[in-house]
DNA sequence: GAGTGTGTTTCCTGTTACTGAACAGATTTT
DNA sequence: AAAATCTGTTCAGTAACAGGAAACACACTC
């Protein structure tokens, strides 16, 4: 058995990544940055095509939309979405943040959810992808692991410093996930992205194990989102939108 | 050479469509849905997951939101999108319903952005899929068509009636389409969905050839869309909105 | 009109993706 | 409490097929 039991599956995915990364490319270019002959790029080509996952146009090839329709349907999926959807959403106008659901999955932090309060503000984007240990709503994520599930992160994940406030060590980690769990709530000064902060919630499954669905989490730029509005304001109201969340998760 | 080059490809795609449906599936579920061995679903399913496409817990296994990072970044990577993102949110402040960017796929109507006067309502999902014939934004798309690729259509797709308004026979749609071109605008009363209604105007590619590239669109209640609104002051505000995307898309 | 791109097709072969069956847990039934 | 019956997982063998090389077709350029 090897590391990918259906290999050709694993080919189709390099495909699809670098159409992804190129936007659009021809068979020659992608067979050259895959190192994979013409005749079986165009075999997967044709075959995603087939399937309505790729457009072809001219002999140039693109991803479609379908990635969409099928995000969006299993992220509508998730029933913490649509129980905490609204509260996204009156946080935003609440706050005048934007405002994420937060999703742990691969070691990751997903943001299912997000909301602006002002309509063009689209700095965090919709399904993007960050390491947990830099974000509030990661750290909220770790904070409630085991500390073997915390070591494993450390040592297949690693800790990339993002800038320079980011926690590169392991043991300002565990320091700073005590803090998590002692206080119930996370911030991020900077520490992924320079001049940005966040707050960030736990929203907890009540019924089996307490093991944590996601993340409710307030961002901003530094400026806006400091001294007693960060400390107190704006925590305040994450916590108790998350707990709202936590109790119509519970029934 | 068979339908689909790259048959175990096609098996996964299979196997993910199931799991769309189901939401959440085990491997003998799977197996005896899909008609395959047990052991193949595994192959593929642990394949998937390597990947970070499919998530599995306990045994039970599901799609992950790889795909709306994927998704949204194919969308937001088309400069169409770009353009377009302002006018759409804008149309929607203006006329209080809801508005979209529609974009043709592989004879199908794309949701590409959608977005709401109003928060929570969410009747059109960002990312689904609507018949060409059925919808003002896809009789736009149909409208700027040769004839023989309307023929085309109607040949592989058909014209399934989603309502009893829903166009349903070829005469009845070229005329229809002649309509959408004479005026350059077309509507939709209920064919798609009872009581729904909407307005759309076509966005053509200024540069090459006056290919098209999407439609923009309002929808909403009949009750609301009616009259003089539904005729001449919605018709005017996206018809206009369309034109300001088309003169910066020539550029 | 030769030359260099492209995408597409063909053909062959060594790989591998599938199946059937055995295995290992967990849960339920008796 | 033990047996029966679910799971998901692993194993081994074989028939299918995915991938590579090269020829092809077509569009450009020079």
């Amino acid at each position: 058995m090897t590391e990918y039991p259906v290999g050709s599956v694993r080919t189709t995915a390099r495909v699809v990544r670098a159409l992804e990364d190129n936007r659009e490319a021809g068979v020659t270019e992608l067979a050259d940055e895959l190192n994979v002959s013409k005749a079986s790029v165009h075999n997967h080509l044709t075959t995603l095509e087939r399937l309505g996952v790729v457009v072809s146009d001219a002999g140039r090839y693109r991803l479609g939309l379908r990635f969409l329709d099928i995000g969006i349907g299993v992220r509508d999926g998730m029933e913490l979405h649509r129980i905490a959807r609204p509260e996204v959403d009156g946080l935003a106008q609440s706050t005048g943040e934007a405002t994420a659901l937060v999703v742990p999955e691969h070691n990751e932090a997903v943001y299912a959810a997000v909301e602006t309060s002002s309509r063009n503000d689209r700095r965090i984007r919709l399904g993007s992808r960050a390491p947990l240990h830099a974000t509030a709503a990661g750290k909220v994520v770790l904070a409630y692991r085991s500390r073997e599930a915390v070591e494993e992160y450390v040592e297949t994940v690693g800790l990339d410093p993002e800038t320079d406030r980011t926690i590169s060590n392991r043991s300002e980690l565990h320091t700073e996930l005590r803090s998590v769990t002692d206080r119930g709530l996370a911030f991020d000064r900077g520490e992924l992205f320079d001049g940005m902060r966040s707050v960030a919630a736990p929203v907890r499954r009540g019924d089996d194990t307490d093991a944590l669905a996601g993340a409710l989490t307030v961002l901003g730029p530094a400026e806006r989102l400091s001294g007693k509005r960060l400390e107190e304001d704006l925590p305040g109201m994450v916590l108790s939108a998350a707990k709202r969340v936590e109790l119509e998760l519970a029934d």
